[in-house]
RNA sequence: GCGUGAGUAGCUCAGCAGGAUAGAGCGUCCCUCUCCUAAAGGGAAGGUCGCGGGUUCGAAUCCCGCCUCGCGCACCA
């Protein structure tokens, strides 16, 4: 039984307690589902939830009251044990042993499913992340982003939506002709130029570019630049693949921004929004009135020198998203373009599309310190930390891992060295060592002659094994929050609890018996168990982009 | 100033869809491998949940005010 079962088998209770007119509860008062939560003290049973006290107010009856009609038709549930109610009117709830324990069988049964359902089927998803630009490698902010977003988009599939990942590639505009106009500089043994970018990453792509194109430098300047632009720019956007690639992160789109000026989507949208009224003509410029929609000021759409802005280049792309028939267009941020959430639902609105199909998700910064202070990280100075140092220095799985076990809310801060020298102690290695413990538990199983010809239930009656199982049975629901909230480090968290619940297990209760001791229906049915968690962690680990090693 | 995110153990952070005695990892101090992986487990120490009000049976969690820190507030992208 796991902890969806008995919710829903309570709130079955709960409705027949109203039909039959033993709670009078107003039809909107009645909680959609009965929240099921595991007591922190063993002695409260195994689940406990809190709905008599919930309906104390709207029954106008006193908490423990309403406790004792709920306890009542609780008992009645099949795999219900025993339920006790308790303080003002906790109803405490213990589960009969073979209930709980025929979870075990059923997760090795599942498989690789246990923990996916099809609660987002039929929702095509874009979900754009990272979206660096093209003029640096990626950095610790952009790995953050590709680690939690990559980690969301396997959560959201795991709830049977369909994902398209997407990265927008910034390939139009200023700061585009600064790399350029560094590449050039460089190739020609200058500095950078004042608002152009200066790391070594620089003179290696130009090196590549002069390896390409011999003859560059004999162009005139506007050519010149525009080859080491185009040249460099697909050099730079291939690192960036591979970087991703190697991370474990593949995108399934690729949107280049110049193609919407070019195939004249931006144009389009212009007229479109001319038309739509939401577009007027002031100081020069054309402005979307976004302040309509909730924007703080309006937004200047066409330049006064013709040129359309960057937001132009947004909408016309959000406009293609939506033409391509996504449902939802979510797109991760970083907390230094935050303040752009609302022209971009303004300028949604102004061409008619409903803003709630916009989700933007804002992630907070990860600082990179050293030596308890932090360092400040530069393009231009060249003294950024990038995604293929942090993998380099401590391996893919613990950078996923580490980046997306965080509230995307919170601050990070990263000290490489710390990082590097305490790697072992990643919680990555905690949660994996778990997985490759279960493995070897099987090896040695095996080799011992215990095998999976029975199951008993009723056998798994060590308190540890009781919270396994319930840490097991609450990974689902766990995955289910992760996709509502799109909160990955729910997944990081509840795999560290599960591990932890599995170490303290594997202490107390063999698998394979010691010495002389003969095989027993305890080992065979604990070998489930065993194999159970092994899937648990795994299916988790995935959802993180994480490898699952059979041995460490 | 306005907007926005954060402030919880020595450190890094969970918990925030209101619930019982506030958690984990790391660090510190004890203890546990002749027996399935000790990258583990058990125990100890460590807290005015930033501060002050409010809401109610109950607040780290919700509301208001204040303080501190991050980020943003362009006809840049």
């Amino acid at each position: 039984m796991t902890p969806e079962e008995l919710s829903a088998a309570i709130s079955a209770s709960l409705h027949q307690a109203v039909d039959a007119g033993e709670l009078t509860v107003p039809a909107d008062k009645v909680p959609a589902n009965v929240r099921v939560e595991r007591p922190k003290s063993r002695e409260h049973g195994d689940w406990a939830t809190s709905v008599a006290l919930q309906l104390a107010k709207p029954t106008g009856l006193a908490p423990r009251a309403v406790a004792e009609i709920l306890a009542a038709r609780l008992a009645k549930i099949d795999g219900v044990a025993k339920v006790d109610i308790a303080g003002p009117g906790f109803l405490n709830i213990t589960v009969d042993t073979a209930a709980a324990g025929a979870l075990a069988k059923a997760i090795v049964e599942a498989g690789s499913t246990f923990g996916r359902n099809d609660s987002m089927a039929g929702s095509k998803i874009n979900l754009e992340f990272v979206s660096a630009n093209p003029t640096g490698p990626i950095h610790l902010g952009g790995t953050r982003w590709a680690a939690v977003g990559d980690s969301l988009a396997r959560i959201f599939q795991a709830q049977g939506a369909e994902v398209t990942r997407e990265y927008y590639f910034n390939d139009h505009g200023n700061q585009i002709d600064r790399f350029a106009r560094s590449l050039l500089a460089s190739a020609r043994g200058e500095a950078a130029p004042e608002d152009g970018y200066g790391g070594d990453y620089i003179a290696e792509i130009k090196d590549r570019v002069l390896a390409i194109e011999p003859g560059i430098l004999e162009l005139d300047e506007e050519q010149a630049q525009e080859r080491f632009r185009a040249v460099g720019v697909d050099l730079m956007f291939a690192d960036i693949k591979k970087s991703l690639h190697d991370f474990n992160v593949d995108f399934d789109v690729y949107f280049h921004e110049d193609s919407l000026h070019k195939d004249g989507a931006v144009n389009g949208l212009l007229e479109r929004l001319k038309k739509s009224g939401h577009l007027y003509f002031h100081d020069g410029a054309w402005w979307l009135k976004s302040t309509d929609f909730g924007d703080d000021k309006d937004r200047v759409v066409i330049k006064s020198d013709g040129n359309a802005a960057y937001i132009a280049g947004d909408i016309a792309y959000f406009s293609n998203k939506r033409d391509r028939g996504f449902d939802l267009s979510i797109t991760m941020l970083g907390a230094d373009h935050h303040g752009y959430v609302a022209r971009l639902k303004a300028g949604a609105a102004g061409l008619g599309h409903d803003p709630a199909m916009i989700e933007v998700l804002i992630g907070q910064m990860v600082n990179l310190v050293k030596d308890g202070k932090p360092v400040r990280m530069s393009k231009r100075a060249g003294t950024v930390v990038t995604m293929e140092d942090l993998v380099d220095q401590v391996g893919t799985d613990a950078a996923r891992y580490s980046l997306s076990r965080f509230s995307s809310d919170s601050n990070i801060d990263i000290d490489l060295d710390v990082l590097t020298k305490k790697s072992n102690e990643n919680p990555v290695f905690y949660v994996q060592y778990a997985h490759a413990r279960t493995k070897a538990v099987d090896r040695n199983a095996e080799a011992a002659g215990v095998d999976r010809s029975a199951f008993d239930a009723s056998l798994l009656s060590h308190a540890t094994e009781s919270e396994l199982l319930a840490q097991l049975g609450a990974f689902p629901t766990v995955v289910a929050d992760a996709a509502k909230f799109r909160e990955p480090h729910r997944v990081a968290r509840h795999l560290e609890v599960i591990a932890g619940s599995y170490h303290r297990w594997y202490d107390a209760c063999r698998v394979t018996p010691q010495g002389e001791e003969p095989i027993t229906d305890v080992n065979r049915t604990r070998l489930w168990l065993n194999d159970a968690t092994g899937q648990v962690l795994a299916n988790g680990l995935d959802l993180l982009g994480v490898s699952a090693p059979d041995r460490m």
